[in-house]
RNA sequence: GGCGCUGUAGCCAAGUGGCUUAAGGCGAAGGUCUGCAAAACCUUUAUUCGUCGGUUCGAAUCCGACCGGCGCCUCCA
């Protein structure tokens, strides 16, 4: 059984889909005005780490994940480089993938983008408007919050508390200074589209509501995003779609903690940002998606570079593992097959990936069969392929297809001829030298090899070689 | 002011009433192996879980107070 912390109910609950194994699941993605930093990242590699544990699950998962095309940060940009909005958000949503990829986060289901729901958005806030809950003034609809009586039940915050908090901007047109833009009338130079209110777009919240709506339903499973949407972000979608459609809107709220820097928020506003792309070019996929399983999705996590060094340091027990095996398997010799609870890591890693995702217990449970596999190898003379294979297959199930921190598809060295060749070539010289005891040249093959990239592991009878970053 | 999160070894981080007199990773120390390395393996590295009280046969885990860190209440993953 899975279970999953709610932050509607503030309780870890069962996961019961409302229609298995079918599994609608909604995440809040970026707004494309810039490349995204590594504390988004943290987020787009948990929601796709959630996402392919519910698959291994069984589940039919139905991934959306908006992309935010419209709005002031990107009208914004687009006056400060004297280009179209329209360019801006392409620009960025192009970014957008190619860092996603390169962090080997799976593909969404679909990516739908504010723009190409203008109408879904209009006929929305139609509906709210004829039941009562918004209300326009010259051109800019508002979203009356006193009328929607579960305003903050995903907060945890009333009404009459925010109004008193000072920080609450005051605006003169509004009812309430908590009632929020549902459609915001064009000024001069900015994007817009027609509407019954007239020429416009559409504010922020309302573009989730009805995208979600179009795309999974009234209702559906499971709706993520970063603590930060909690208020008032995913509360005004509640207010939104329940009121719109008059049904409950989102089973299960999940909410990702966020990166610090110096146990500071890491966010654009504050500058103290590093982009994943930049990241990406001192450390791989695999060591970043280490570092965020390493701790739990929902708690704070202080980014450095150490913490990325250690992750990735860890990582090399699995790629020696993979090494050694992988020398096993190319002899192809026959041998004992040694008893191994293959099984019963495969539950553990389960039990913790069953309760509310907890991947950092979950890789400490790779680690450990990584462990008892090395024991069994050492305390062997022969073992079959077979067990090799069946470590394999568990690392790839575990490590690679749920959590991402190996990838075992990549092409390595390996596969060009001619650099293994030579190589191997250097390899059989420098045993040469080593059996004359000629350890100053032997040394000194090793040596050059290394600066060029490539490690080489003596064992009693053959010397084998791996690359390294 | 309101709401919420958090304080576990040198660093990171699980565990949230007995199965844990506290997982796992990094780091450090010693050993086995090796021509030397590397890797791997073994051993050591928190009698203790922010502090002080309380509940309990039993608490890191529940309750209370206090101290510290952070977030949201304004765009933000």
């Amino acid at each position: 059984m899975l279970y999953i912390y709610n932050t509607l109910s503030k309780k870890k609950e069962e996961f019961i889909p409302i229609d298995p194994p079918n599994v609608k699941m909604y995440f809040c993605g970026p707004t494309v005005y810039d490349f995204f930093h590594i504390g988004n990242a943290r987020s787009f590699v948990m929601i796709d780490i959630i996402r392919r544990y519910l698959e291994y699950k069984g589940y039919k998962v139905t991934f959306a994940m908006n992309l935010t095309d419209v709005d002031d940060k990107i009208i914004k940009k687009a006056n400060q480089e004297n280009i179209d909005p329209a360019i801006v958000a392409e620009t960025f949503t192009e970014a957008f993938m190619e860092d996603i990829r390169k962090l080997k986060i799976k593909p969404a289901s679909l990516y739908p983008k504010a723009t190409a729901h203008i109408s879904e958005i209009i006929h929305m806030i139609k509906m709210l408007e004829s039941k009562g809950y918004a209300y326009n003034i010259d051109g800019n609809v508002f979203y009356d919050v006193k009328k929607f009586s579960n305003y903050g039940k995903l907060s945890g915050k009333n009404i009459d508390d925010l109004e008193s908090g000072s920080r609450v901007e005051i605006n003169e047109e509004k009812k309430n200074p908590l009632d929020f833009s549902l459609w915001k009338k064009a000024k001069p130079g900015e994007p817009y589209w027609e509407s019954p209110w007239g020429n416009g777009r559409p504010g922020w919240h309302i573009e989730c509501s009805a995208m979600s709506c179009k795309h999974l339903g009234e209702t559906f499973d499971i709706h993520a995003g970063g603590s930060d949407l909690i208020f008032p972000h995913h509360e005004n979608e509640i207010a939104q779609s329940e009121a719109a459609n008059g049904k409950h809107f989102v089973n299960y709220w999940m909410h990702f903690g966020f990166l610090n820097i110096n146990n500071e928020k890491m966010s654009k506003s504050l500058g103290n940002f590093s982009t994943a792309r930049d990241i990406l070019k001192y450390f791989s996929a695999e060591s970043i998606r280490m570092l965020f399983t390493q701790s739990h999705y929902a708690g704070p996590l202080n980014f450095t570079d150490e913490l990325l060094n250690s992750a990735q340091k860890g990582l090399e027990k699995l790629d020696n593992l993979k090494t050694t095996i992988d020398e096993f398997l190319k002899q192809n010799k026959p041998g004992v097959t040694p008893d191994f609870d293959f099984a019963g890591f495969q539950k553990n890693f389960e039990l913790s990936m069953d309760d509310d995702f907890n991947t950092p217990q979950a890789v400490a449970v790779i680690f450990d069969f990584v462990k008892e596999v090395n024991k069994v190898i050492l305390s062997n003379q022969s073992i079959s392929p077979d067990f090799f294979i069946k470590v394999n297959n568990f690392l790839i199930c575990t490590a690679q297809d749920i959590l991402g921190i190996i990838d075992y598809s990549e092409t390595g060295l390996s596969d060009r001829k001619l650099e293994t060749d030579l190589i191997e070539l250097l390899i059989n010289l420098r045993m040469q030298a080593k059996e004359e005891r000629n350890f100053k040249l032997a040394d000194q093959i090793r040596k050059g090899l290394n600066e060029l990239g490539i490690d080489l592991k003596d064992s009693k009878e053959k010397t084998s070689f791996k690359k390294v970053k």
